[in-house]
RNA sequence: GGCGAGGUAGCUCAGUUGGUAGAGCACACGACUGAAAAUCGUGGUGUCGCCGGUUCGAUUCCGGCCCUCGCCA
């Protein structure tokens, strides 16, 4: 029996997406009838779509994409919500006979997407935003010794610096759940998937890499995306939305920057996609898509 | 040509009251469970512009030279 899930990984301007529609044609070929599930914390967004690279009208004519551009720019979004409804998709499209190509950049909600997690609770925003406040008035440190109060084991866990987790782990103390110990059962590390999973990561030369990310950005900005931002900022965005490479550096012109924080951001995938689990490594400097895609449609059939 | 400021890590700069130097960024690596395109951690030997002098010892003081920038001719 052939594999039910593929999913693809890597870095930005790898050519997921350009690799994804080679594949789709390969598993059409092959009688199968694909549909990919975006694992992409921007793409969701409606009204940044040069900005985040989602796949255009066009693409989305060769292959049917899911999660990308249905979230209203003025809403945070989260991986929790993510994993809810990429299960979703994937089941529904399963129970229909089509395969699910789970293709993004975002390790966490690629893991989201395969494995059941153990989520925590969402915090109340009134709790969000006074633990925010005390973050900006007194400091992580502040919060960290506050912490070593509460769990000294935990707090070990935490670096005294890392604000952001220090805020989402004091929250879930105060609403009684436990906060995640990724030290004892990490589920992002492991070979566990709600369903047989063909997971094909894809590196590249890294002086390829950041060639192909400066012209990506080139593209985009050609494209209209510093317009699109101006848009997006006059008609209100959400947190969460702006944190979109590019989103800042693009209201102020700085293009270059846009280059920097995207490459800066690359290596930070690649350090995921390394630490992945049961992953088939895939070096695609200098190889042409329907060539990978033959091999990775011809690996999907056969391995179960 | 004169006056002034400056030449220190790939870049922007700090510093050494003379004992061969350090930040940010870049770069590399790592962590990562409802903010993840976020957030955080680790890693710094570089003719301290060149040549000479003083000195036990000069990147630091002195002299000369070269280069950059500004102002004046």
């Amino acid at each position: 029996m052939a594999v039910p899930v593929i999913a693809l990984f890597g870095p930005t301007g790898v050519g997921k997406t350009a690799l994804a529609l080679e594949l789709a044609e390969q598993l059409r070929a092959r009688g199968r009838d694909p549909v990919a599930i975006s694992a992409d914390a921007l793409q969701v967004y409606d009204g940044l779509g040069i900005l985040t690279g989602a796949p255009t009208e066009a693409e989305h004519e060769r292959l049917e994409h899911r999660l990308v551009g249905f979230v209203p720019l003025d809403e945070e979004f989260s991986a929790g919500r993510y994993m809810e409804l990429a299960h979703a998709e994937i089941d529904s499209a399963l129970s229909s006979g089509r395969t699910p190509i789970v293709v993004g950049g975002t390790g966490l909600y690629l893991r989201a997407a395969l494995a059941d997690l153990d989520m925590a609770p969402a915090a109340p925003p009134a709790l969000r935003d006074e633990l925010e406040g005390r973050l900006g008035r007194e400091g992580a440190p502040a919060l960290h010794a506050d912490l070593a109060q509460r769990d000294p084991g935990l707090s070990r866990e935490i670096d005294p610096a890392d604000g952001k987790r220090l805020v989402r782990t004091l929250e879930l103390l105060e609403l009684g759940h436990p906060p995640p110990r990724p030290a004892e059962d990490s589920q992002l590390w492991t070979t566990d998937t709600r369903h047989p999973t063909l997971l094909v990561a894809l590196t590249m030369d890294r002086a390829a890499l950041y060639e192909a990310i400066d012209a990506r950005v080139e593209a985009m900005v050609a494209a209209g995306a510093a317009e699109e931002v101006r848009r997006a900022e006059a008609a209100g965005v959400s947190r969460t939305a702006r944190y979109a490479l590019g989103f800042e550096e693009l209201q102020r012109g700085d293009v270059d920057g846009m280059k920097q924080r995207t490459r800066n951001y690359a290596r930070r995938q690649l350090t995921w996609m390394r630490k992945l689990e049961g992953v088939r490594l895939t070096d695609v400097t200098g190889r042409e898509p329907a060539a990978l895609a033959a091999s990775i449609a011809a690996a999907a059939e056969a391995e179960l």
